[in-house]
DNA sequence: CGAAAACCTGACCAATTGGTCAAAATTTAT
DNA sequence: ATAAATTTTGACCAATTGGTCAGGTTTTCG
C-alpha cells in the first residue's frame, strides 16, 4: 500500500482483502496470480500490450484462460497489475543518492543497481519501456506524480554537491533522464548490443565492462574522476574477448 | 538502392521499377505511398505493429484500407518498407566522425544530429525503438550487418583518437550505445521527460538546454572539456524557465 | 480514338480477439 | 459433516483482425 501496489484493482471475489492474509487463505491465490504474473511479463515484452494475448499468457503460465480472467478481471487489469509490480523495484536505486554520501560512490552505486536491474528483469524493463514508449496510459498519473517528486528531491541533492564544488555543474534533471538512458538500453535494446558486439548472449563478464564503461563515462562526465586513481580510466583496458 | 532501401518489397504490379521513374508515371504511386507511410509511422508509433491496424492507417491517411493493400501488399510489408525508410536515416550522423576531425567538435556534431533527429522525427525513432524491444524480427540482418560493421569502422576512429591521446579511453562500442540512448531517450520516453520537467509539450529551448547537457556529459566524459574554456560547464546555468 | 495499364474500393471471409457464464470441483470454516 | 466460500474450466459470443477479389474508374500512350 505505501509504494505504487494501490494501481491494482484485481477482479476476483477476494479481491479486496489486500495485505489481509487471512490463516492460510489466499495462499492458492497468491500462488497463481505470481505465476500468471511471471508469464504475464515474458508475453508482455516480447509482443506489447496489443500484440499479448490472454491465449498466449495462459498458455505459457500452464493455466486455462478463464483462469486468468478470474484473478485479473480484464487484460488491462492483469496489464495495470504486472505494472505495479515493476514500479516498486523502479524507485528503490534512489535512495543512493543522499547529501552525506560521496557524489561519486552514490553514482557508482546508483549505476550498479540500474545496471544490474536491467541484468536480472531484462523483461520488466522492456514492459515499462514499451508502456512510456506508447504514451504511459496506464502509468502517467505514476510519472508526473511520485516519480516527479522524488527526482525534485534528488536534484536538491545533486544541487548541493554542485553548489559545494564536489561535482562539475550539470542540470540534475537530465543527468537522470542519461543515466535511466544508459543503464536500461542495455536491457531494452540488447538485441542490438548483442548484434554490434557480434555476440549471441551476454555474459556476465560483458555486463561488468559495460557497467565499467558507463560508470567511467557518467563519473567522468560529472568531473567525478579521480586523477590519482586510474579505475575510471583503466577500466577500459579489458574487454572480455575481443 | 545504395542504402537500406533494399529491404523494401512492394506489392502491386509495379513493384519493381525501382527508381526506373518513368516520364510521368507513378507520380500517383509516389505520392499515395508517401501518404500512407506518414500514416503508418504515427500509428505504428503509437500503438506498435500488432496494436496498429490497417483500418487505424487507412483512416488517418484518408484512404480505404484496400488501397494499402494495393500499394503494400500486407501489413508486414507496409512495416518493413517503414522501417527501410527510417534506417535510411539512422545512419547518416556517423558521418561526423572522420580521423581528421576534432573529436570534441566530432562528438559535438554527433550528438546534435541525433538531438535533431529526435526532435524532427520522434515518431520514427519511436517505431525503431519499438522494433528493437520486441526482438527486430525484421531488422536484425540490417543490425548485426551494416551497422556493426560502420561501429567496427568507427571505432578504429575512435581508437585512433584515443591512442593519440586526444580524448579519454573508452570502449567506442559502448561509447555509441550510450550516445544512442543519451540521444534517442528525448523522442522514445518523450512522456516521461515531459512528465518530469511538469512540461505540457517541450519547446525549442528545453531540446537545445537537452542538448547542451548531453553535450556536456559526454565531452566531459570524454576528456574533452577544455579547462580553458567554459562552454561545457557555463551550459547549465541557463534552464529555459524554471 | 482506343486499348492497355494502372488505380480504386465496397463487399466479403476465415481466424483470432477479449470477455462471459453456468456448472462443477475443491477448499475452508463451523 | 455440511454449508459456505473459493477456485476451476469448457463452451460460447460479439467484435475486430488482416487479407481477398471482382468489377469498376482513371490515366497513359501509341
Amino acid at each position: 500500500m505505501t509504494k505504487f501496489s494501490a494501481i491494482q484493482a484485481r477482479g476476483g471475489p477476494t479481491a479486496f482483502d489486500e495485505g489481509a492474509s487471512r490463516r492460510g487463505g489466499g495462499r492458492t491465490r497468491r500462488a497463481n496470480e505470481a505465476r500468471i504474473l511471471e508469464a504475464a511479463e515474458a508475453v508482455f515484452a516480447e509482443a506489447g500490450f496489443t500484440g499479448a494475448s490472454m491465449q498466449a499468457i495462459a498458455e505459457r503460465a500452464g493455466l486455462p484462460k478463464a483462469n486468468l480472467h478470474y484473478y485479473f478481471g480484464t487484460k488491462e487489469g492483469l496489464y495495470r497489475a504486472l505494472l505495479a509490480r515493476i514500479l516498486d523495484m523502479w524507485v528503490d536505486a534512489f535512495d543512493h543518492i543522499v547529501p552525506a554520501r560521496d557524489p561519486a560512490d552514490a553514482l557508482s552505486a546508483y549505476i550498479s543497481d540500474k545496471m544490474h536491474w536491467s541484468r536480472t528483469r531484462p523483461l520488466a524493463s522492456k514492459v515499462f519501456a514499451n508502456e512510456i514508449v506508447h504514451g504511459a496510459q496506464q502509468i502517467e498519473p505514476y510519472l508526473s506524480g511520485k516519480l516527479r517528486q522524488t527526482v525534485k528531491d534528488k536534484s536538491v541533492v545533486i544541487e548541493g554537491w554542485i553548489a559545494s564544488g564536489r561535482m562539475a555543474p550539470i542540470d540534475p534533471a537530465h543527468l537522470f533522464f542519461g543515466l535511466w538512458a544508459l543503464t536500461q538500453t542495455y536491457a531494452d535494446f540488447d538485441v542490438q548490443v548483442r548484434a554490434v558486439l557480434g555476440r549471441e548472449r551476454l555474459t556476465d563478464a560483458d555486463h561488468d565492462h559495460a557497467t565499467r564503461q558507463v560508470t567511467a563515462l557518467v563519473l567522468r562526465g560529472c568531473g567525478l574522476a579521480d586523477p590519482a586513481d586510474g579505475k575510471a580510466a583503466a577500466s577500459v583496458s579489458n574487454p572480455p574477448s575481443l
